[in-house]
DNA sequence: CTATTATTTGATCATCTTGTCAGTAATTGA
DNA sequence: TCAATTACTGACAAGATGATCAAATAATAG
């Protein structure tokens, strides 16, 4: 698996909260009901995030998550490497420390443009990008 | 990680198998030396390789472990595959499990594409071409 | 046949990830 | 101020992965 399942989780959650309506709160419970992610676990997940900015979080009646930049600018990227270390990913695939200083491997350009194209789409994908995608997704009826 | 260690593992073993003299049985404690693998965690490993067919195993004196085909036709798919399940990898970044078929995710595309071109590299990869590369690893001296 | 050398196998352990639960703190409404 | 609501926090449990060890099995040399 290239992303951990906690990360898929804070993509899959942040997705809903960023092409939910406006301002709207979201509760832990149906967040966790909608997106089909055990709920305990996402409200760990929503409250690290809201921790780094990237949610608001409110208690008491009226509260919940909201997404907290209304311009949309966090990326997916900001969201997954608060839970995957994608910097850290061996650059070579025999593990090989040195690889890329000393050019000794022959898959090494190979592997490290796999990784980048990774990294390019999530640093390039924003909430925004979410939003305005017209393939709305049918949250209800969604299968994971 | 895109690798697990296990696969990582095998794979920087394998290199060194097939990147040593012909025919040459080599001792799981030598192997784990110069490859830097914990021992017994190796042992397993080359096991597993073997009962695949991958390797070839070989008791008592003199005995050990080393490519089982002299043309060395494995790829590092071959390898691999037999500790992580590749095709497995979730097709969609947010872990839709339709996403493929209904098409209802705007990463699709990019997200397939990337994993395709992992499989690819690895299927690619024979260890004749590690043998025929002109970088010669200095085992040795190698840092992990 | 016996001693030695190595792999094989089963049991076990540590660590990390995933997941649960209950109590605490904060906010709102009345 | 009180009660209801909701996120926050720490402890904990389960499962997978990574790693170790010792006994069992197999092969070789003498």
């Amino acid at each position: 698996m290239i992303l951990s399942q906690t990360a898929q989780y804070a993509v899959r959650a942040i997705c809903f909260l960023a092409t939910s309506e406006d301002g709207k709160w979201h509760l832990t419970k149906d967040v966790a009901e909608i997106t089909k992610i055990p709920a305990p676990y996402l409200a760990r997940i929503m409250s690290t995030l809201a921790k780094r900015g990237i949610l608001k979080s409110r208690t008491g009646m009226g509260g919940g998550f909201c997404v907290a930049d209304t311009n949309l600018k966090y990326s997916l990227y900001d969201v997954v490497s608060q839970f995957d270390n994608l910097e850290n990913i061996k650059d070579c695939i025999f593990g090989f420390a040195r690889c890329c200083e000393d050019d000794i491997c022959l898959l090494h350009e190979r592997w490290i443009a796999i990784k980048d194209q990774l990294i390019t789409l999530l640093k390039s994908t924003t909430l925004k990008d979410l939003r305005d995608d017209d393939k709305i997704f049918d949250w209800p009826n969604i299968e994971v």
